[in-house]
DNA sequence: TACAGTTAGTCCAGTTTTCCAACTAACCCC
DNA sequence: GGGGTTAGTTGGAAAACTGGACTAACTGTA
C-alpha cells in the first residue's frame, strides 16, 4: 500500500517558495524593492508573516540579508544567483494571468530586442519551444510510473 | 498613504494556483493521473482539501470535470487549454529544485529533439533567452513605479 | 529639548485554514 | 453476503494567518 507522496522536485521547490507571499517577496526584490517596510506595503502581507518568509528565503539561499546601516542596525534583502533563477517562474505566472484573468496588465515588460516580452519556455538543447506532448518522462524511482509522453 | 497592495497579475494568478497542493494537482494531471483517489495518494493531500482545490481549479477553467461512469456517477479531471499553459511553470520549478536542492532528480524529461530537457525562458519576439537585466518594466498604474530595468 | 517621522521588527487575540481519521454512498466482483 | 474500489463528506484538534498595537533605535525639524 502506497502511503507516502510521490517523490518530486516540484513539491520540494514549493516547500521553499510555495507558501503564501513568498513569490511576491521575490517579485518585489526583482523590482528593486529590498526593504522590509516597502515590501510589507507593496505586498499587503502581515508584518510577522513577512518576517517569517524572509527568514525562510534567506535560509534557503534565495535572498541575502545585507546591512545598509550600522546604527540603528538595518538590513535589506537582495536576491542571490539562485533567487534570480526563479524570475522565469514569475514571468510565466504573469503571462498566464494577463491571458486568462480579467483586467488589463498593470505592468508591461520590454525586452532588449525592443519587443514587448512574451515569454516562451524552450529546450536549451534544440532551441525549440516545449510544446505539450513533446516530452517523455522517465521515472527514476520504482513504483512511480514508467516512461510516458507528457 | 498607500494602503492597498500593488496591482499585480502574478498575485492574481497565485490567487488561483498559489494555494497549497494546487500546482501539484496540475502536476498529476499532466502525468495522466486524473482521478480523485490516485491524486490524493500521489500528492499526499487531505481529501477534503483536494476536493476544495479541484473545485477551485475547475471554476477557474484550468481543469474540466468529465464523467467516466454513469452509475455510480464518477468523474475525472482533465486539463483545459488554459491549464496546459501552466506546464512551463512546473518545468521551471522542477529545474530550480534539481539545481539547488539536495538529492537526485526523481524524474527526467526528454524532449522530442532527443536531448534531456533543460528549460529556458526566451523572448518570443527575438528568440533570445530572457536574461536578468535584459528587461524594462513599464508600470501602467500611477504610484507603482516608473520604467526601470529588471 | 521636544516632537514627529522612519525603519524593522515583535506580540497578541481572534479568525480561518488545514490536518487527520473515520464515515457514507454507490457500485462491482466473487 | 463480504470484500474491494471510488469519490467524496464530516467533525474535532492543530496550525497558520490576520490586523492592529506596540517596541526600539535612530533622524530631522523647530
Amino acid at each position: 500500500m502506497m502511503t507516502t507522496a510521490r517523490p518530486c522536485t516540484i513539491a520540494d521547490t514549493l516547500a521553499v517558495v510555495g507558501e503564501k507571499y513568498s513569490l511576491l517577496i521575490l517579485r518585489e526584490v526583482f523590482f528593486g524593492v529590498r526593504r522590509f517596510d516597502a515590501m510589507a506595503r507593496n505586498i499587503g502581507a502581515p508584518r510577522d508573516i513577512l518576517t517569517a518568509r524572509l527568514k525562510r528565503l534567506v535560509e534557503a539561499g534565495l535572498l541575502e540579508k545585507v546591512a545598509y546601516s550600522e546604527r540603528p542596525p538595518r538590513y535589506e534583502y537582495r536576491p542571490t544567483a539562485a533567487g534570480v533563477e526563479l524570475q522565469g517562474v514569475l514571468h510565466l505566472l504573469r503571462q498566464w494571468g494577463d491571458r486568462h484573468l480579467a483586467g488589463s496588465p498593470p505592468v508591461v515588460f520590454s525586452h532588449t530586442c525592443g519587443q514587448e516580452l512574451d515569454p516562451v519556455v524552450t529546450c536549451r538543447g534544440c532551441g525549440e519551444s516545449v510544446a505539450p506532448g513533446s516530452l517523455t518522462a522517465d521515472f527514476k524511482v520504482p513504483g512511480w510510473g514508467a516512461s510516458g509522453a507528457v
